[in-house]
DNA sequence: ACAAACCGAATGAATATTCAGTCTACTATA
DNA sequence: TATAGTAGACTGAATATTCATTCGGTTTGT
């Protein structure tokens, strides 16, 4: 047995820790000494791994991207129609994020926070540009409705987000239909015509 | 000159310093001491207006929603046509929240956070009622496509948050040529047919 | 003269991070 | 094979700081 793999277990135990409780508590409103007691290890070992409280957050914040980004482009067929395709990657981010819903919240909550570096930030736009140039092209190309690229992004990772809040709320179950029903509408909204 | 008016005074200086600071830091990085400074007044004030920080959250929610209900339902007209009172709600609410951003903010981010308790956030609700009843009506009626109330509601409101967000972050100025055009997308894409 | 509004120093409870020392697994040597 | 050495992993009590709230006393308006 590899003492690095020790290592590695209660590095990802932190990790794991503090995702589950920062995600229901709040940054501040999770102390280290409770992150320390999730994991199974003592508050000291913590900063044997990582600098500090915010280094944590960023190192889960470019995992979760990361994650994100493949969930996004699985199973891309790029033979597919322009709307098959749309509907493709809007099912696997909203699958992704239903199935995963403290991944979901802690990127809602800290996308936009200041304990992201900009630097981390722009880092993990790769794992999801080419979903991005996809709106692009649609629009430029006349399948879309001829819209800042931006807007485009936002309205349709708006409603996907949208979506799965009302989910985990547990406002509305989001069946497989209803999901269908939403895409189709954000779909019909942003298409040419 | 009546007490309660000095009284009021400094009551809405802590509210309004509250929200300012709040809104910036989040919860637990903004100090008491710091509101008390900001609103210029003593720490111990505070408490002689409120029972504790979370208290002044709850004031500072049920406030924003009164606004906020009161700017959506702004210049309703009930013989204009459906999609032009959907065009008129959707356009009340973005303007609202692109011109009071530390309102759209604070009730983004504590809008679903525990500070609020249930209470609040359910006697709060019949601010905007009405146009939850306008859509549930409109999809009733066969002018909306036939879809829960709660998924056209977090469709149509998301679509807003979304675009305030980007003008915010100021990854695209939203001018009002691009939020008629957001608009138009999200008629689109829930109207029937 | 009184009651409410206000002040701000003091209190007591947390908290992130540090540090002096222990443990573990592996290596080099005898 | 047995032993000592060692570097990194780990521990948890101690530190120094910060914060929400309290309270004894002062000011203000009537």
């Amino acid at each position: 047995m590899k003492t690095s793999t020790v290592n590695t277990e209660k590095r990802e135990a932190i990790l794991q820790a503090t995702l589950e409780l920062i995600t229901t508590n709040g940054f501040h409103a999770t102390p280290m000494s409770m992150v320390a007691e999730r994991a199974g290890v003592a508050a000291g070992t913590i900063y044997h791994h990582f600098e500090s409280k915010e280094a944590i957050i960023n190192e889960i914040y470019a995992q979760l991207k990361q994650r994100m980004g493949k969930a996004l482009l699985a199973g891309e067929n790029p033979d597919a129609s322009y709307k098959e395709r749309f509907a493709q990657y809007w099912m696997n981010l909203f699958h992704h994020f239903k199935n995963n819903p403290v991944e979901f919240i802690f990127l809602e909550q800290y996308t936009n926070s200041p304990f992201i570096s900009n630097n981390t930030k722009e880092e993990n736009q790769r794992h999801y540009q080419p979903v991005i140039d996809f709106l692009a092209e649609g629009a430029w190309s006349g399948q879309l409705r001829n819209m800042e690229t931006e807007l485009l992004v936002s309205l349709v990772y708006g409603s996907i987000v949208s979506c799965v809040k009302l989910h985990i709320s547990n406002e509305l179950q989001m069946t497989e239909s209803r999901a269908q029903q939403a895409m189709q509408a954000m779909w019909d909204g942003v298409q040419n015509n």
